[in-house]
DNA sequence: CTTGACTCTGGACCTTACTCCAGGGTTTAG
DNA sequence: CTAAACCCTGGAGTAAGGTCCAGAGTCAAG
């Protein structure tokens, strides 16, 4: 049984297929087997990888900071590595919650205390969301 | 009392000269004070605004959308539209929240389980970190 | 009152992360 | 068996977000 082609995995990850190729010249994804004609061919868990990459460039992630978090699951990575490099990138991930966090509460009071009407002077978000920088 | 010069400003912000420049074009910071001479002269809180701007990049937003989200802060912004606005951008708030949350889980595991020594094979971390899609 | 550090504008240039051909094979539905 | 739909490579082009530079004026410490 043989995998999907770029054409199918693009479509399931919802990226475009020269994003894919891309990726792989970027050391995201790793090189693919190919038919005798050349295409490439992929084992259906690629979709998930490409999708770990999507959600995780909408997070602020640049390319080689996602193929760090990518690398920590490869089968034969050092093992003490692993766990020091994740141990990191957890506190890379607390430190983007706790900012996501801390603006979201800025924006709760705005729009808790805001009326919804009136001078828009009275609207707490300045401070809300600058102040407590 | 006059306010600061741009170099300061960048120096206290963190950012590049030029990127305040490119910001005031724009349109994330407002067109400054000028001295006689042209100078750029900004209050002080200006600095705020910048590292606003920088956490903000960091957790993903491009700079048309911490525009729209500085541009609830603004004092005469229709109180209306900044209360839906800013409802809006919870969500989006939440959201990524949400994920980063979900990451931060699947590494956690990963932490805790992997023994830091032996087969990387037992390290949960694939399916900690892309199982749940 | 000079000299070294700053600032101005306008425009060229750079990096990241794609995106889009051209020119040429491959697959597959009918 | 053929036409529409795919896929290949290599390379050029694009958008966002800066970054750098030239040529010229301004500021401030000594």
């Amino acid at each position: 049984m043989s995998g999907i082609t770029i054409g199918k995995l693009a479509e399931q990850a919802a990226v475009a297929i020269d994003t894919v190729r891309y990726y792989e010249r970027a050391g995201l994804l790793p090189a693919p087997a190919r038919r005798e004609s050349g295409y490439r061919e992929y084992q259906p868990d690629t979709v998930k990888r490409l999708r770990f990459i999507r959600r995780a460039k909408a997070l602020g992630f640049s390319l080689p900071e996602i193929g760090e978090l990518l690398a920590l699951s490869a089968p034969r990575a050092d093992v003490r590595k692993v766990k020091s490099a994740a141990q990191d990138k957890l506190k890379l991930l607390d430190e983007k919650i706790a900012e996501l966090t801390r603006m979201r509460s800025g924006l709760q009071q705005l729009v808790k205390h805001c009326p919804g009407h009136g001078s828009a002077d009275d609207c707490p978000i300045l401070n809300a969301l600058n102040e407590n920088v």
